[in-house]
DNA sequence: AAAAAACTGTACCTACGGTACAGCTTCGGA
DNA sequence: TCCGAAGCTGTACCGTAGGTACAGTTTTTT
């Protein structure tokens, strides 16, 4: 039997099952989780409901899976791009403005905009899913947190910033601006508003340490 | 027959749609759209289904009522606050400071914080909306986006800002900075991240027109 | 060839959105 | 004071969706 937290192993299966969280994630993103249906799913993928629920023992199950695998690309992705940006320079403060040049770059090359954040839409929607999905989201938010707080950290060593501002409110603040520039990107249609957000985060980060 | 686009006269039913309106808007904000059942507003309200189809001809009336609503007191929330703001300043940049640091305050003493943004919870489940209610979505979002760019552009009038930075975008982030900081406030469930986000906004305006 | 994995098919239940009316009550105005 | 509109209630019914249960079948892996 698979289990509903981990990734079966390389068995054929796991194959159907992402077929499944990506046909799930476009469409809980567009529509919310209540939104979406199973039968809908498993119509796009070309399965019957049975298989569905072979994969997930409820829709909950489907929603916690959903969750996982999006929080593991996303710091898959901050892993990559972050480390790629020290590579080219061993300056803190430098290597972090590069890294988010290379993430407002990266934004700005999708065609049809960020499909959004599975976090924001769980926020928005959290008193459909049990303690375990929401703790996770909390976690992993958490997690973000630490990992910019700790570039942020590395910068002021170097580059003393105003005693006025708290390291975790800026570490923070890249989330809010992405968050918020994909829900600005959507409600104004603009596709490239949320790669120029992120750029203003970076532009205040200058002005924070080399002022 | 009430219309569905605009509310009823000074009639008694007014009251009873506003009840039904309360709690969807709080139902909608924390279960999404389609996650609210009619039926459980109607048990909030203490009225039959029959009594909710007589206000809104079907969901989707409901929806648009409810965004309509909420635009409304968002609009009245902006002009009640910079015009007190500007009437204690006639400096276009302090009195924008000044409001800034009002509504930080303002979402400071929100004990239990910001309910969340309509605009935003619609974004994410837009394609359950029809084509007036994403364009309504829109056109508020586009009229903020005017309104601080006004105030932007006469602060710049006064303090020549940087040319590098657009200033549609910078009014942009006060909505992306109050956006994302409702769902990074939800996200880890400590209610006065959003007011300081707000001030780190409002930081990054005075190292611009300032610096 | 056997066992485990990955499904299909059928049947059934409840909740929800929605429709269609007929009727009842309350309340403001002529 | 009575009339009509506003503001509901009650009943009955339909289709869709989520979910359960479980037996059977095909496909893969060992």
């Amino acid at each position: 039997m698979v289990s509903d937290t981990n990734a079966p192993a390389s068995r054929k299966g796991a194959a159907t099952r992402d077929q499944i969280l990506d046909a799930a994630e476009t469409a809980v993103l567009a529509k919310g989780f209540a939104g979406t249906s199973i039968d809908e799913l498993i119509a796009a993928v070309g399965i019957t409901k049975s298989g569905f629920f072979y994969h997930f023992k409820d829709k909950g199950a489907l929603a916690k899976a959903l969750l996982e695998r999006y929080i593991a690309r996303e710091d898959a992705l901050f892993d990559d791009l972050f480390s790629r940006a020290d590579e080219l320079n061993e300056d803190p403060l430098h290597g972090f403005l590069v890294g988010l040049k290379m993430l407002s770059e990266l934004l700005a090359d999708l065609p049809t905009g960020h499909p959004g954040c599975l976090i924001a839409a769980y926020c928005y929607q959290d008193r459909l899913f049990d303690r375990e999905v929401r703790e996770l989201n909390t976690r992993a938010t958490l997690g973000w947190r630490r990992r910019f707080r700790d570039r942020l950290d590395r910068i002021a060593a170097r580059y003393p910033p105003r005693a006025d501002v708290d390291l975790d409110d800026v570490a923070d603040m890249l989330l809010v601006v992405a968050d918020g520039g994909i829900i600005l990107s959507k409600a104004v249609g603009d596709t490239s508003l949320l790669a120029r957000q992120i750029l203003l985060y970076r532009d205040y980060l200058r002005h924070l340490f080399q002022a």
